[in-house]
DNA sequence: GTCTATATTGTGATAGAC
DNA sequence: GTCTATCACAATATAGAC
């Protein structure tokens, strides 16, 4: 098959597991039944592996930022979509939440990083206010999401319920208040 | 003065910034403006820095985990509790929740582990309820008031207002439902 | 595409002088 | 209490055969 395919789907497991710092080319090998020699056939480091995990998710992320920036979401619009892609992409937020160089490594590869798209999706959400109080209702109901679908993805089946979406939704939009 | 105490401080820098594993025991000896063989005359190990760093904390977050399991407090007490606990400990959370080779470090050398904690309050938070709606809300509701508290904090001059306290208060309670 | 062998660097930790 | 010197090991990465 696709070894390329392998190697990611076995990496991503070991990273959201053991972190990034923590899983060695050596591991990922091992789990593959090669050696590390062979992985560097197919990606040249060990950084690339996972730019290539999060590429395609960091890019559905910006998209959403960039939405959030264009001012044509609702609150209740906007905290869907951020639910709906926190359930997609639940293996992977240890892994870039998690070791700060994972983030530096994020900082340097990405035109924007991870943490300047989370302020534009959460400075939406206070519909563009300063005030600090819009701003802690706003991170808070952010992450009253973000914890809530996870919450729901690990009490289930690994699946997002429509009716568990409901509640963290109406969850989040009264944290926002 | 207390080199031990001069140890920690920096020590609990590196890793916030750094991370745990991201900061070499060199790292912390060349801040102190020392060697590294210095640092293993005060501490034994730089898994025993971690330990001396969390000790402190992890007790006052266990007291509240059991205070949490008493049943005793209202919900407004409880996370009333947990964002001073949170404001208090800011800079040492990135350091607990992020890397997961920390966790499993704490995990062997802690009689409950943090995650265990955390579901108490939690558990309480739902007041005992097992439905899954209850405890997403409840989950969000405890990731609401710690993300606010450090939305507060970076917001502010790095302590807690009341003002901000009670924003974050309001706003956990509304998720809760 | 995958192997063996190895270069290279970084890290936690120790020995022993001062 | 702190130093120099060093060990043992693990990790990323490469060279070159097959």
């Amino acid at each position: 098959m696709d070894t390329k395919a392998q190697i990611l789907a076995i990496a991503r497991d070991l990273f959201a597991r053991q972190g990034y710092r923590g899983t060695s080319i050596a591991d990922i090998a091992r789990a593959l039944g090669t050696t590390p020699a062979a992985l560097y056939y197919h990606y040249r480091s060990k950084a690339d592996v996972l730019d290539a995990i999060l590429a395609e998710p960091l890019a559905a992320y910006a998209e959403l930022a960039e939405r959030a920036r264009s001012g044509k979401l609702g609150a209740e619009e906007l905290l869907g979509a951020f639910i709906d892609f926190t359930a997609e992409t639940r293996q992977l937020m240890p892994v870039v939440s998690s070791d700060p160089a994972v983030r530096a490594l994020l900082d340097e590869r990405l035109p924007h990083t991870p943490a300047e798209m989370a302020e534009a999706i959460i400075a939406a959400l206070a519909r563009g206010s300063a005030e600090p109080e819009r701003l802690i209702e706003a991170r808070a109901a952010y992450a009253a999401a973000k914890e809530g679908t996870v919450a729901a993805l690990d009490l289930g089946d690994g699946t997002l319920s429509p009716e568990h979406r409901k509640v963290i939704l109406a969850t989040a939009l009264r944290a926002l208040g």
